[in-house]
DNA sequence: TGCTACTATGGAACCAGTTCCAAGATTACG
DNA sequence: CGTAATCTTGGAACTGGTTCCATAGTAGCA
């Protein structure tokens, strides 16, 4: 059907190695030959096969991406930042949606198999002892975005530092009773997530400053997402001495909270102070307190970091650490 | 390095091909010979070359999507769709994000050579004439996505009924002067989108219907975005007879539209009442009264269809239509 | 028992590239 | 002019599966 390499060295007299070296840019050919090897492609219509390629020089031009969640705002953007760098050296994306502890541990597996991808970013998730091992046992160069392990190259941020930063904001307006809506315990453990655990101990650390110990019933948990972080608020604000701020491990979550401070006709800032995390693309529309993460650039980075691996070199130092900074908006203010 | 086939072959004392027969379930093999290559597999840890399957099958078990601005939250959701369809079936997913029209170019042009890929599905962009002959010549299934074209298959909404829905939703209430805010003449030619056009023709026809024109200015057009959708929005506030509703193609243009009216002091919907469209998981939040669009459900029908075409089979119709429906929410009141 | 039909199996050929070695052509230089 | 070094070139071998044909084995049946 379509004209393979050896139709095109027969029609333009050369032999296949030649056209092989026209292909790849190599500069062991003669202008003459090279054109009249360029001259039988263009007649041929001839357009090399990806896939044979791949097959016999066992680069893919393919990297895989495990993403948890990938609708959630703060993914996408890393998602876009990783396509974007992708793109732009030439590589392909597949992507992995993980929404269930299954389907982690069975992408996780999978892409090891350093088969049909030349590499594999994992966003979010990190990876257990066994899994790690498996991973350099199949020569699999891994990025991570968004977390860390040991021996293992990514970007990540601090994300107790930046607990701090959001619980400070709070403290320094004056606030003291401050309460702390998180992912759910069962999240924690099925994806291994850490980022919300991560931002709780910044929010005790930053309480412990000032000798704060928050009561228990002022850290609640629930399955991310905004409805669940509704209910979790709502039971703070029912509370007996409710808190006058609270701090959620997202923004996502900060708007569940948002939700509940209306439901019980709660003004805010005036009456209730909330800060997020991430600074997605709607905290700016909802004039959210939030602490803002380069999303973006994380994903951008992780190309960049897995395509060093790739090339065989080792990036320095093995975790990146991306800025972040407090974004004061209008839903915080110093207690009533 | 890795064990391969032949490996397998030598230790479990059989041919090449009854491996080959074993790992393809063929049932032309004898209990007791596959007991036997199963346990050579296991003793070599083998697991077959992907990519060699797919040179010497010339099945990739691979689809691309070309999905333009992935991050826009009614594309996320719909990849969401096609990826959870996609890996329940086995096949993986590229994806490639469409930002600017070159690329937009680049990709359909890419994606035809049906070589990386079992097939490709497009969100939300139209082929043109060329490109459906070069889809065509090169044999690759195509699943649209949000839009239709000449013989070519896919999933849809009938965007004209949408405006409709929208707007007639307002004029039951009262309105006569009604506004529509909707994408720039630019990306329209630049993407061949066409749903901002089509909901707009809507809005036209259910107007008509009551005999009612509206004036040019009361139409406005800008980059697709909440930023643009406000400064629109703004414009058509400060008429010198402002409307009294807001169309907007989007529930992105619609927040832009909500944020226009803040800055204008004017209620919603007490002073202005707001129609966004596709019922993104923020109208919820917000209340915004909306069209609902099946969004996952079109992704992953839109697989089911590209399935079929992969297999064979010729779907009915070929551009099947989704149901949608209007979700009135607190952005929508009669005239004061 | 002999013939047929079907099952089970081995392995060559094939997919379309890359890689690398051998060899011919050309140039450099003493 | 002869020899070595360098530049070009051709093509066999290789990548690791699938496919299909030939053949051996076995059961069914008259």
């Amino acid at each position: 059907m379509a004209a393979t390499i050896r139709d095109v060295a027969r029609r333009a007299g050369v032999g296949l190695g030649t056209v092989s070296r026209v292909l790849n840019n190599s500069p062991l050919v003669s202008p003459v030959t090279r054109e009249r090897v360029l001259d039988a492609i263009a007649e041929l219509r001839y357009s090399p096969s990806q896939i044979a390629r791949s097959f016999s020089s066992g680069k893919t031009l393919t990297v895989s991406v495990i993403a948890p969640f990938f609708t959630r705002p703060s993914v996408v953007e890393r998602l876009r930042g990783i396509e974007s760098a992708l793109h732009a050296s030439g590589y392909s994306l597949v992507v992995f949606n993980v929404e269930t502890a299954a389907r982690r541990d069975a992408c996780l597996h999978d892409v090891s198999r350093h088969d049909r991808s030349d590499g594999v970013l994992i966003i979010s998730l990190t990876p257990r002892e066994d899994e790690i091992m498996l991973l350099r046992e199949a020569g699999t160069p891994v990025g991570l975005i968004d977390t860390e392990a040991e021996g293992m190259y990514g970007v990540r941020i601090d994300d107790v530092y930046g607990g701090e930063l959001a619980v400070r904001h709070l403290l320094d307006l004056g606030h003291r009773r401050i309460g702390f809506v998180g992912d759910s315990e069962a999240e924690v453990q099925d994806f291994n997530f850490t980022s919300s655990r991560h931002r709780q101990i910044g929010y005790l650390k930053a309480l412990d400053a000032l000798a704060i110990t928050p009561p228990p019933e002022y850290q609640r948990y629930g399955v991310h997402g905004r409805y669940e972080a509704r209910l979790l608020a709502r039971e703070l604000l029912q509370l007996a001495e409710p808190p006058t701020a609270i701090f959620a491990a997202s923004d996502t979550q900060a708007m569940g909270v948002l939700e509940a401070a209306r439901d019980q006709q709660l003004r805010v800032p005036d009456d209730l102070s909330v800060v997020g995390f991430d600074d997605i693309d709607v905290a700016e529309y909802l004039g959210l307190t939030t602490v803002y993460q380069p999303l973006f650039a994380s994903g951008k980075r992780g190309v960049e970091i897995l395509l060093c691996l790739i090339a065989g070199d080792l990036p320095e130092p093995p975790s990146e650490v991306l800025p972040i900074k407090l974004v004061a908006r209008g839903t915080t203010a110093p207690p009533a």
